[in-house]
RNA sequence: GCGAGUGUGGUGGAAUCGGUAUACACAUCAGACUUAAAAUCUGACGGCUUAACGGCCAUGCGGGUUCAAGUCCCGCCAUUCGCACCA
């Protein structure tokens, strides 16, 4: 064997062994367990960033234990290829978003096949080719057909010049991120998915997801924001009901006005014959500000003229428009209680409108409504019968009131709103609808799918190159033949990602969306991603698997079983980012160091959930230990086979180097597989190399040595996979590693004759002592008593209480 | 404002169920090898104190519980992330 580590010409030769064996294809296997594993597929922007060589790396070493493990273990790869970078190069590099996309693909496939990742390239799929989204099509014109996709107008961000819609992130101060022209709100019809019918079941079964991170966990129940209330109705002078929602019944006594949003129906009647109003609307819908800002925003408004009547007390009370009431949630209409809402209080206060209080403070808490409102819950005051009332019997009492006047019913709303897939962009998948003057929207029927995308275009930027192509929107009407016009809009990206990973599971199936196998493969067992994830993505999948879930398409109720959301990758303290100019590009590593030291070293710098601090000198320092553990493999193997191992033949000090070999077995296993802490993992490993030094060239310690390294070889396998390869048969191993085992642990070598025992006086520190491991409770006391530096700190003292852990530490504590 | 997280040597981090704080590595310093440098190997490495053994202090700050607290509880401070007028 080389006397040096060659990493360049070592991970050529594993990687074409892999390529030639075909090493991570994967079959249904019914004999073993099944293991899915996952890392979020990337966008193919051109190549490789740092994030890219952490998150993948992980998912890497996870889906390798697991295989050795004895798991069938599926790990696919595949790219999330839609998306809006490419229109930007595709008008920057006058090169087609098709052509763009594809190089980049190419570029990061090789990429990932120099990092080694144990992928089934087999499975390999791109959201762009028209096999994948043909089924998206299709599944969509199931959705319309179930009533569960939509078409209503909404409102979106609006360039004049580019002729384009634009996401939140790309307003910039009110103007466009491209040309920085103002942008316009305008309202268009857009096609929607009701994930709000969903809302309860994607709340509720959060609970099942034992496995991900509270964190997330939190995240998406906050998202859909759950309230319970009670909608409830005032009257109109012509009749009509004004509905407003409210979290609050309790203090429905206390309403002295009602808000109303902008954007209400009443408002705008009302502005009809009021010019003051139809003005104050117009300056207030025309404010453009970021959406951080909104809260903070002053508290404006102008009254209506009109007044209401109050379901219980007949009162009239008078009706406002308000800036800050949101026209999106409930019913765009709310009751004001300035006495214990604060909005409310801030409104009042400004506009002289009355405040009433009519919750008290519970126990002896003071409240003053001249300084803010109250808004804790309390007990009812001024409310007739319900006086005396606490929060739950107030809600129940009154809530029971309306409905049985037919002026309320209890209601349960979502912060959720139902998911707007349509985008006004070139770069997607088409919407397979086709709008016919008579029959309205009709979907593409399956035999006509897929409506693909037209890939030879020339891309300006200036409005979706769809729009200008009669031959892709020309069309007849499905239903009655007419002449019909295709939809232009394409699916927001998200829609691609939301089920990709089922897709893993029958890439090449061309006769439906999922198959047996697909059921077979999921759910996910571990999925790997960022964290900036947490909401939208993971929402959206677990809403999806649901939706194919009830198509009858998979068995499960959730698509990923266990999440770990990996940290960012820093630089002098901040995310890696070109903008910054931190980045470090992982090819040049690669190149100079090699593919495993990039691994070891990203997987060694943190645990995965925390963010990683780049630093060239501890990728040194990983290079530096595998040179050191080739030169060990080396060296041992230089000296010929090593003889058998004769465990009841070996010295004291062998038996403490085996003792540790199984110790670190022990504690990786459980890094890798339970804590996921890939770092402690190596720490441990590079201890017991640090331990194997020790170790003399007499005939059984060689034996003790030939052990540990098969051991650290195996356990390094899943990190650093190409040496690995390399140095197992050197070492005697038989075939490939990667059919190898794990190593298991030999419980008759964890067995010691004493332990080492700390000595506590009064909680400090004074002695360390070796202790018989059979020694009893007196015993180790006695042995304790009699250290020098433990009878020292005793004396003249009356010992009060003796505390034994066994096999840890003894504390003796004394009277003051 | 609300929610979640983080805070430990010069640096990244370890301490898993309340039980030896600072594992492992990086950096630095010293020594060996070398004509020299690099590489490699060996050693030192929280602060104060001591000739030495040892002692005292230290896990953002202030309290508390406990024989014992980085870990649990209460109150602050700093910082990161997410949400942001949701009635």
């Amino acid at each position: 064997m080389d006397q040096h580590y060659k990493p360049q010409a070592l991970e050529r030769a594993a990687q074409e062994h892999w390529l030639a064996h075909k090493s991570f294809a994967v079959q249904q296997d019914d004999a073993r367990e099944k293991f899915y594993c996952l890392a979020m597929f990337p966008y193919p922007s051109g190549q490789l960033h740092m994030g890219h060589v952490r998150n993948y790396t992980i998912a890497d070493v996870i889906a390798r234990y697991q295989r050795m493990q004895g798991k069938n273990v599926l790990q696919p790869m595949g790219w999330d290829a839609f998306g809006l970078p490419a229109e930007n190069a595709a008008i920057k590099n006058r090169v087609p978003p098709a052509q763009w996309t594809a190089q980049n693909i190419d570029y990061m496939r090789a990429q990932l096949q120099r990092l080694g990742f144990a992928y089934d390239w087999g499975r390999e799929i791109a959201t762009c080719d028209p096999k994948y989204y043909r089924w998206e099509q299709w599944f969509f014109t199931r959705l319309f057909e179930k009533g569960l996709a939509y078409k209503k107008k909404a409102e979106v961000n609006w360039c004049e010049t580019d002729q384009t819609v634009l996401a939140n992130e790309q307003v910039v101060n009110g103007c466009c991120w491209r040309c920085d022209n103002p942008v316009e709100r305008r309202e268009i019809d857009q096609w929607f998915i009701k994930i709000t019918d969903y809302a309860e079941q994607l709340l509720t079964d959060l609970d099942k997801l034992d496995q991900w991170p509270e964190q997330v966990r939190t995240m998406q129940r906050n998202w859909i924001g759950r309230s319970e209330g009670v909608d409830l109705d005032f009257t109109l002078p012509d009749g009509s009901a004004l509905s407003v929602y409210t979290t609050r019944p309790d203090t429905l006594l206390g309403v002295t006005y009602l808000a109303i949003a902008l954007q209400h129906p009443l408002a705008r009647t009302a502005a009809r014959d009021n010019p003051a109003l139809a003005a104050f609307i117009e300056s207030q819908g025309n404010i453009k500000m970021a959406e951080a800002d909104m809260a903070t925003m002053e508290k404006l408004g102008m009254a209506t003229g009109l007044t209401a009547t109050h379901p219980l007390t007949g009162a009239q009370v008078p009706v406002w428009v308000a800036n800050f009431v949101l026209q999106s949630y409930g019913s765009g209409a709310v009751m004001s209680v300035p006495g214990h809402d604060q909005r409310d209080w801030e409104f009042a206060t400004r506009y002289h409108l009355p405040i009433v209080q009519v919750i008290a403070p519970a126990g002896d808490k003071a409240c003053d409504l001249s300084q803010a409102a109250f808004t804790e819950k309390g007990v009812l005051i001024n409310s007739d019968e319900f006086d005396g009332l606490n929060f739950q019997q107030a809600f129940a009492a009154i809530a029971d009131r309306l409905e049985a006047a037919g002026q309320g019913k209890r209601t349960v709303n979502y912060r959720l709103r139902d998911w707007g897939v349509s985008r006004q962009r070139y770069w997607g998948a088409p919407i397979p609808i086709i709008n016919c003057g008579d029959c309205g929207a009709v979907p593409v029927p399956a035999q006509d799918l897929p409506v693909i995308l037209p890939t030879d275009i020339a891309f300006e930027g200036v409005g979706s190159p769809l729009k200008k192509m009669p031959e892709f929107y020309e069309t007849t009407c499905p239903k009655c033949g007419a002449g019909a016009t295709r939809e232009t809009d394409t699916f927001d990206t998200f829609m691609e990602s939301s089920w990709y990973y089922a897709r893993y599971g029958c890439a090449h199936n061309d006769q439906a969306m999922l198959d047996d196998e697909a059921d077979y493969w999921t759910p996910v067992d571990q999925y790997v991603g960022g964290i900036e994830h947490a909401i939208l993505h993971l929402l959206y999948s677990r809403f999806f698997h649901k939706l194919l879930r009830d198509e009858g398409l998979v068995s499960s109720d959730e698509p990923f079983i266990r999440l770990l959301t990996q940290g960012m990758v820093l630089k002098d303290g901040a995310k890696m980012s070109k903008s910054k100019g931190n980045t470090v590009d992982p090819q040049a590593l690669i190149d100079s160091y090699g593919a495993d030291t990039v691994r070891l070293f990203s997987m060694f710098a943190a645990p995965p959930e925390q963010s990683l601090e780049w630093s060239d000198s501890g990728v040194e320092g990983a290079n530096r230990f595998l040179k050191r553990l080739w030169k060990m493999a080396a060296t041992h193997t230089a000296a010929g086979p090593a003889p058998a191992l004769n465990v009841t033949a070996l010295n004291e000090q062998q038996k403490n180097v085996r003792r540790k070999v199984h110790e670190t077995i022990a504690k990786v296993s459980d890094d890798y597989g339970r804590r996921q802490t890939f770092n402690t993992a190596i720490a441990a490993i590079m201890e017991l190399c640090n331990e194997l030094g020790k170790l003399d060239s007499a005939a059984s310690s060689r034996a003790v040595m030939d052990e540990a390294l098969h051991a650290i070889v195996l356990m390094l396998n899943p990190i650093v996979p190409h040496v690995c390869h390399a140095l197992w048969p050197t070492l005697g191993g038989k075939g490939d590693i990667l059919k190898a085992s794990w190593p298991a642990v030999d419980a008759g070598a964890l067995a010691r004759d004493s332990i080492e025992m700390v000595v506590q006086v009064n909680g400090k520190v004074r002695a360390k002592m070796d202790v018989p491991a059979t020694a009893d409770r007196d015993a180790i006391e006695a042995l304790a008593r009699a250290q020098q530096n433990v009878s020292r700190f005793l004396e003249g003292l009356n010992v009060r209480k003796v505390i034994v852990v066994p096999g840890k530490l003894i504390n003796i504590v004394t009277d003051s």
